[in-house]
DNA sequence: CTCCAGGGATGAT
DNA sequence: ATCATCCATGGA
């Protein structure tokens, strides 16, 4: 394997920094001024200035049919019409602020079962937890790939998570959630479940066979069919956005239920609601007064 | 110490 | 259909 590095001069209303800190995904780790992590099995060295993309891989058989950087220009939906998207979106005061502290900010194409595994890891974890048991589960159950003078973990298949048992997913820190991941992967490892053939499905039915699977409820449905499954109208609700919700959209009323928000959300912020919802999630996030928000980890 | 986190499953109203 | 409770873990 040869090292490719590949220049992408057309990123502009992208910003790699927000797109990967912004709790949509997991596993990149800042070094410097560059983000170190895997698309798919292929491992990544990013590094953005201006608004010039640069992509530092290994040549692997599927990159000889289709380059690093039109993997990488995917992933990070470079293809989104990201003016004509936030245009489209209202235009009242929080979510105008939360546009603006977002810009560049980009709704990425995560694999599926990537993203499903570890948004079942994610109920009732912060995202700096988050991030950890994705370390731990890449790197007891992934695989080595070396770039650059680091080695990087691609995220284990369901195949090879189904054959690990609860006692080892429970000592990734996933407490109670490893028997939820488990059963997951194993519907999907047994071909009783086939997430592939599921992106043909409506956005309603979609949810139906995500909600089917153990461990996934509407909240982490609307994560999997937003960051996974390209339903940029999926809108997931989490403490974040209700709090979001309640004190800017719903401010002094009493007893506003979650099917009245969730009602309210699905057609106000319109098509692209996911990217409404992002927004609205990452503004809230890193401008909290109480300062709850931790910085990346440091693995060990 | 207590409180909270990108919730879900279960059982009781 | 809504509501209360429990579920592990770790950082603030």
């Amino acid at each position: 394997m040869t090292n490719v590095e590949c220049r992408i001069t057309n990123a502009t209303d992208f910003d790699l920094e927000k797109t990967l800190s912004s709790g949509q995904v997991f596993h990149w780790e800042k070094i410097d001024n560059r983000f170190l992590g895997t698309i798919g099995d292929v491992p990544i060295v990013a590094e953005q200035r201006e608004s010039v993309l640069r992509i530092q891989s290994l040549e692997t058989t599927d990159c000889l049919k289709r380059s690093v950087a039109k993997i990488a220009r995917t992933y990070f939906a470079l293809d989104h019409p990201l003016s004509k998207i936030c245009a489209a979106m209202p235009n009242d005061e929080a979510l105008s602020a939360a546009k603006n502290f977002c810009h560049g900010l980009r709704i990425i194409r995560q694999p599926k079962w990537e993203c499903l595994a570890t948004f079942i890891c994610s109920s009732m974890k912060q995202v700096a937890h988050i991030r950890q048991i994705s370390l731990k589960l890449r790197q007891r159950f992934g695989d080595a790939r070396k770039i650059d003078n680091y080695t990087v973990f691609t995220f284990p298949s369901a195949e090879r998570i189904a054959r690990s048992s609860e006692k080892e997913l429970r000592e990734c820190a996933l407490g109670y959630r490893a028997k939820n991941l488990l059963a997951t992967a194993e519907r999907i490892a047994n071909r009783d479940v086939d997430l592939e053939r599921m992106s043909i499905l409506p956005d309603v039915d979609l949810r139906e066979a995500l909600c089917a699977l153990p461990g996934v409820g509407a909240k982490v449905a609307n994560c999997v069919m937003l960051f996974a499954f390209e339903r940029l109208r999926a809108f997931p609700i989490d403490v974040w956005i209700e709090r979001v919700l309640r004190e800017k959209y719903f401010a002094r009323k009493r007893k506003v239920t979650s099917k009245r928000l969730r009602e309210f959300a699905a057609t106000y912020f319109g098509e692209h609601g996911g990217y409404a919802q992002q927004y609205l999630f990452h503004h809230a996030r890193l401008n909290d007064k109480r300062r709850r928000v931790t910085k990346l980890p440091i693995p060990r």
